[in-house]
DNA sequence: GTCTATACTGAGATAGAC
DNA sequence: GTCTATCTCAGTATAGAC
């Protein structure tokens, strides 16, 4: 089984030149020609673009779900698992440099069409909010473990936008570095405040 | 003298409308139904759309550079100063929440579409880069002044995708104040670094 | 300087043969 | 499941009257 199927082929393409070129300026014809099938082909498959934005959104989602799931195996403590997160940029930092965040840059679009699947987009964003906020939880800050969350991803998004625009990997390597320390006091913080005693190697 | 033209109300127009609905998604028909003429007239002014995307650009490197002379005048020192470049977002909160920063967001859309324009938007945030830069020298961080002019730029930039991502305007008050904090512990280390006096009141 | 009318293009989408 | 042919529409752009 798991061979892959002619709509697969769609969905992978569609989800490669929307990061690329975007959702609006991807056409029919680009995908057709990546996917090697005539333009009457597609509406057997999909019915509208919109539709194929959607299998793409809902292919992002469970990519990014099985990495946070794989994240939680391999980690060994919260912290090691939040580094997994920062080091996405620097893992994709030749893609990031050229096109910028594929969430950030797809959510940021679809707000300008007013799309109907902005929310779909969004909860791709909500995936990393909810995992970070539930690692910075076991790390002892349950207080303020959801604006961690949103002060990490902010970082990230941040970070991916200039690399963009400045053309610079060196830059993200020197934000992650940054990352990396600030989330080591944060660390420290939460044991020295008290708020929750944690075992540490 | 300083009547608008009719090229003036196009130009701003447009880069209203560049920015809410992004350019690429932005028609004639859309600026004409603001401006109140005809889609016609428009080729007497621009002879094509991308001529009025480098207008529209060009106002908003002027607009940029007005605001920074501004607060150049106005700020008593460097972190003052600074400290403007920060409140802006809190100033815009309502239109970042709705629509994203119109830097960033234009930036982006000009990458994916691989806009010949890319460069001149850039401009826009090497004009905010250079300022900065300056201002965190005087700072007596001549040392880093770049690095932490790029840091303050990607956390604004982060601030206003998430902020615009959540609708949460709140979240744009929190990381204000924690840059605001970063900022004084910026002054502190340069001045306990000795790499430079600084007169503080 | 502004208008109307219109040409031209590329996009999404449909119909129906194979 | 895939193709070709075709429709419709919106968008940029041009021509020429006023």
């Amino acid at each position: 089984m798991s061979e892959k199927t002619t709509r697969d082929h769609i969905v992978e393409a569609a989800d490669d030149l929307f990061y690329r070129r975007g959702f609006e300026h991807t056409s029919f014809s680009d995908i057709a020609d990546v996917v090697q099938i005539s333009r009457g082909n597609f509406y057997y498959h999909f019915k509208t673009k919109d539709e194929i934005l959607d299998a793409v959104i809902n292919a992002r989602l469970a990519g990014t779900q099985r990495m946070l799931d794989q994240w939680e195996i391999e980690g060994n403590d919260p912290a090691d698992r939040i580094r997994s997160f920062i080091n996405i940029l620097i893992a994709n930092r030749a893609e990031i440099k050229r096109h910028g965040c594929p969430i950030g840059t797809l959510y940021s679009e679809l707000a300008k069409l007013n799309h109907r699947s902005q929310a779909e987009a969004n909860r791709l964003f909500t995936l990393f909010r909810t995992w970070l906020r539930r690692q910075f939880t076991l790390l002892g800050r349950e207080a303020d473990a959801d604006a961690l969350a949103m002060h990490l991803l902010a970082r990230s998004q941040g970070v991916a936008a200039l690399a963009n625009a400045f053309h610079d990997e060196k830059f993200i390597r020197q934000e992650v570095n940054q990352m990396i320390d600030w989330l080591a006091s944060c660390t420290e913080s939460a044991v020295s405040h008290g708020t929750r005693k944690l075992a540490r190697r």
